[in-house]
DNA sequence: GACCAGATTGTCT
DNA sequence: GACAATCTGGTCA
């Protein structure tokens, strides 16, 4: 189960500290970094999911063109201009789910796409809903780690400080590397992507 | 391993 | 009507 606050110690989870909202109240790019070596928890039906954060994106509220907000506010994007430490799922290309966690202030649109993930709990349920055996490829992308996790757009607005979903704090990588982000056409030659450099789940290879 | 095209649908202009 | 913070399977070197 997610515990707030105090450690209790049963099951590995609860035995670390659920991040506070007040975490990810400071802008995308101070949270990101540090949201590498956190592991990201679902509990749903079919039992805990969980996975070490390896791979995270940072989309600003200022001069940052391709953050979904850019634009201002719309029914979409609604949940990145409400209060920080909420979940942010949206719809891509029709098919796939994508999983960020609101940053900053409430009213400043910022969010930490989280890209990649280690497998780390409730891997034979990871492996039945992305219908793979590869573990290199149940969370090695943003959408695959949805949908091996569950996530879908029904907790577009969740909180991410109680179940069922929550980050708990982990031990920072010893390598971190800062790049520029995937898949975006705007914006694309800032540096906001933060990879754990050792890792080999993340989804595309370090590039300058 | 690298590259390419197709799938598929909500959102925005 | 165009586009999109992607994934997968197929092809080729």
């Amino acid at each position: 189960m997610l515990t707030k606050g105090t450690p209790s110690g049963h099951d590995g989870l609860s035995s670390t500290e659920v991040l506070p909202q007040a975490f990810y109240d400071r802008s995308a790019s101070a949270v990101a970094p540090e949201l590498l070596g956190c592991m990201l928890v679902h509990e749903t039906p079919d039992g805990v999911a969980a996975g070490r954060i390896v791979e995270v994106e940072a989309y600003l509220a200022s001069n940052d063109a391709a953050n979904h907000a850019h634009r201002g506010m719309t029914e979409r994007n609604a949940v990145m201009f409400g209060p920080p430490g909420h979940a942010y799922v949206y719809l891509i290309y029709g098919m796939h789910y994508c999983l960020n966690a609101v940053c900053c202030a409430e009213g400043v649109p910022e969010a930490v796409l989280i890209r990649a993930l280690e497998p780390v709990e409730g891997i034979e349920a990871m492996r039945r809903r992305r219908r793979r055996a590869e573990l290199k490829d149940l969370t090695s992308g943003p959408a695959k780690l949805c949908q091996a996790l569950g996530i879908s757009g029904e907790l577009n607005g969740a909180g991410l400080t109680a179940p069922p979903l929550g980050i708990v704090s982990g031990p920072r990588p010893t390598s971190i590397t800062r790049t520029t982000r995937v898949g975006v056409s705007a914006a694309k030659d800032v540096l906001l992507r933060w990879c754990d450099a050792g890792s080999p789940f993340l989804s595309r290879p370090i590039r300058k």
